[in-house]
DNA sequence: CCATGTCAAGGTCAC
DNA sequence: GTGACCTTGACATGG
């Protein structure tokens, strides 16, 4: 927790405003072995860095692991994947931030039949508690569920759409980002906050869909190139955090004079 | 300093 | 069976 409220003050005096906060937060939170009353113990220090967020205008989010899906065909793994899922709520909840903040997550798996696989989340998704389903956004992912696939749901569920660029363009239908970006667009409510885009480009000599350790300069300035004019939330996904989210807030600031 | 490897709860898919 | 996946980080070791 201290380290959370340190690593905001960094980024405030930097100008990140968008930030993912750690699943590890509470270790094993969600596991059976957890008996430690861990949100009364904290409640003070979410509130705090929960104030510290608002004051400074910043958004979070939280992103499970590949380990959380609701659309499991084992009963087990979904009822883990809600555990999990619900404590990552319980965090955002503590910190007080508003809808705007998201858990997201990927659709899943296909076992074989996606369709059913699809079905099975469009259904899971409407037991889940409404806490949950306020924050709760998917992100199209490289293999199974692009974003064409991840918008059907949204048709059945209302749930957001998180735009990956890297993974979508390993996976698509032909979309251009621009194309895509004012389709997931369209599935953010007001009160969801701007829509979400993870942007990261290939590493390169690793296998296609590899997200690159450090942000990819020349590349990105073409990606704010493509998508310009277009209101969006950046999350970078590489290896260097800090370094290269202050890089591209430069490089973005420039573009935008 | 950098790269690499290992470990930490849980799953799924491609090879 | 094994590796790979940004959920990722800590830590040790070897160059």
């Amino acid at each position: 927790m201290g380290c959370l409220a340190r690593i905001l003050a960094f980024n405030r005096n930097n100008g990140v405003l968008f930030f993912r906060i750690t699943s590890d937060l509470v270790p094993f939170a969600s596991h059976p072995v957890m008996d430690f009353p861990w949100q009364d113990h904290f409640r003070g220090m979410f509130e705090d860095i929960g104030k510290f967020i608002k004051k400074s205008g910043m958004r979070v989010s939280m992103h499970p692991g590949q380990y959380t899906l609701l659309n499991s065909n084992r009963e087990t793994v979904f009822d883990n994947s809600v555990k999990d899922l619900e404590y990552h709520t319980q965090v955002l909840d503590l910190l007080e931030t508003d809808s705007k903040a998201k858990v997201q997550i990927h659709v899943g798996g296909v076992y074989g039949a996606k369709l059913d696989a699809m079905d099975r989340f469009v259904r899971r998704y409407e037991t889940l508690s409404k806490n949950l389903r306020k924050r709760l956004v998917i992100e199209n992912d490289e293999r199974n569920y692009s974003v064409m696939d991840c918008i059907e749901i949204h048709e059945e569920t209302g749930i957001p759409v998180v735009l990956d660029t890297l993974h979508h363009e390993v996976l698509n239908n032909g979309e251009s980002i621009p194309e895509v970006l004012a389709q997931i667009s369209k599935t953010w409510e007001s009160r969801d906050g701007a829509p979400i885009v993870h942007y990261s480009s290939q590493q390169p000599g690793s296998r296609p869909g590899a997200h690159a350790k450090t942000l990819d300069v020349s590349h990105f300035r073409q990606f704010l190139k493509n998508v310009e004019g277009m209101d969006f939330d950046v999350m970078l996904e590489v290896k260097d955090k800090n370094h290269s989210a202050v890089k591209a807030i430069g490089i973005a600031g420039a573009e935008f004079q």
